[in-house]
DNA sequence: ATGTCAATAAATATCGATTTTTTTGAAAAG
DNA sequence: CTTTTCAAAAAAATCGATATTTATTGACAT
């Protein structure tokens, strides 16, 4: 039995590496959408050779974070108010039905989990701590729906708006409206098993943020 | 140096061709749900370098036919009854959503590429063609949604459906169930701009489809 | 001025070889 | 017997170099 330190920190393959750099380079911005992705510069950018750049960037394509065009490259999938429209009707009926589906089969494993992911959320301070915990409260809120396909799609559409956030205002700018007591809501009608609240304060929560989205995104 | 004898149409990359065999062999079973997909192995069957090979797989993965595990390569995605009845649970409700959009922004030109592709359905002969009109003609009911990443998702679904047909019955068997009418109700009433109708008929047949494969698939 | 087209440059795609990691299996230890 | 160890074999991952394709440029004819 091999019981190494193992710091959390695994070996991790080079096309891995690759793949979580660009994802999160495209996710914020750094790679802006629409922009040509030379194999040559994310070669040298990232110090790997050809094969991982171009199999992480055939990754990114599942995500529908690049696009590939056949014998003439990659690029970071273009951005506009209709495909953030999109994502955001399609994530609230996703959701929405996810959401119903593990309240439906709640029990008090789902919840447990429901309650930490909740704390910590709360607690989390720095924005990236934040971030990372937002994505796990939803997440969550969806995982006892049983339906890998269906948190999986989520999960992506998840991804392709944080990207519009970025887009939008530069980063996670919480603006002034209450996003934690829109959280509380959802959680406290979630944990009670009331589906019909649940559903009407997620998509709440979807619709205040797009509209605010919205109207910074207006000069796209 | 120009090889290609290439039957007269234009270069295909050997990774898109790659791409379309892997993906069709899983498809049909010829590459078995679960089975290990070894480069090398794939590399001499298809004649190609191994970067186009793994590049191929990676965009498999976007399809959810290649499950990808670092470091230690791929393999054809399993499949069980529970994956089939989400697949078709989702394709239900994805579907239905889709179709009733498409509806929903009726106009003549839909009404006239629904008319050709169920007209092209009925005419077409051999299995092959009929399978790929059949696609087209589920694809096109859905194509006036305005929604590219339903339609998407969609897709993907159907493809991953076929999977499980000739899992249970070695090919696209057609059973005795009166499949060209329940087509014809779905097609009826989608010209008709009938929404409530063609709802009912898509997943009547969905679900008629779907009974005769769980009986079929048992064996799994 | 403008369109064509060949030469050139740039970038993508692919290959063959090498490195790294995982798996295997037989011997040693408990 | 079962478990552990460890080295050989197999497979995956990666690299550097080459081939192929696409994009660009600029002279030349219209």
């Amino acid at each position: 039995m091999n019981m190494m330190d193992d710091t959390g920190s695994r070996e991790i393959s080079a096309t891995r590496a690759a793949y979580l750099t660009l994802r999160d380079m495209i996710l914020v911005g750094e790679l802006p959408a629409g922009k040509k992705l030379k194999i040559e510069e994310l070669r040298t950018m990232l110090k790997v050779g050809a094969s991982p750049v171009r199999e992480a960037l055939s990754l990114l394509t599942s995500d529908m974070l690049v696009e590939r065009i056949d014998q003439r490259g990659f690029r970071a999938a273009p951005a506009s108010i209709a495909n953030f429209e999109e994502i955001r009707t399609l994530r609230s009926t996703l959701e929405d039905i996810a959401l119903r589906k593990s309240i439906a089969r709640a029990n008090a494993d789902w919840e447990e989990r429901l309650v930490l992911v909740h704390h910590k959320m709360k607690r989390s301070t720095g924005t990236n701590t934040f971030e990372e915990a937002h994505k796990s409260f939803h997440m969550t809120l969806l995982s006892n729906a049983d339906s890998p396909m269906l948190e999986r799609y989520c999960s992506q559409l998840y991804d392709l708006n944080i990207r519009y956030r970025y887009l939008a205002a530069g980063g996670a700018s919480y603006q002034r409206r209450d996003i934690a007591a829109e959280h509380e809501d959802i959680f406290e009608a979630a944990v009670n098993g009331d589906a019909e609240a649940a559903s009407t304060a997620l998509l709440r929560h979807y619709r205040l943020t797009g509209e605010y989205l919205t109207t910074q995104l207006s000069v796209l």
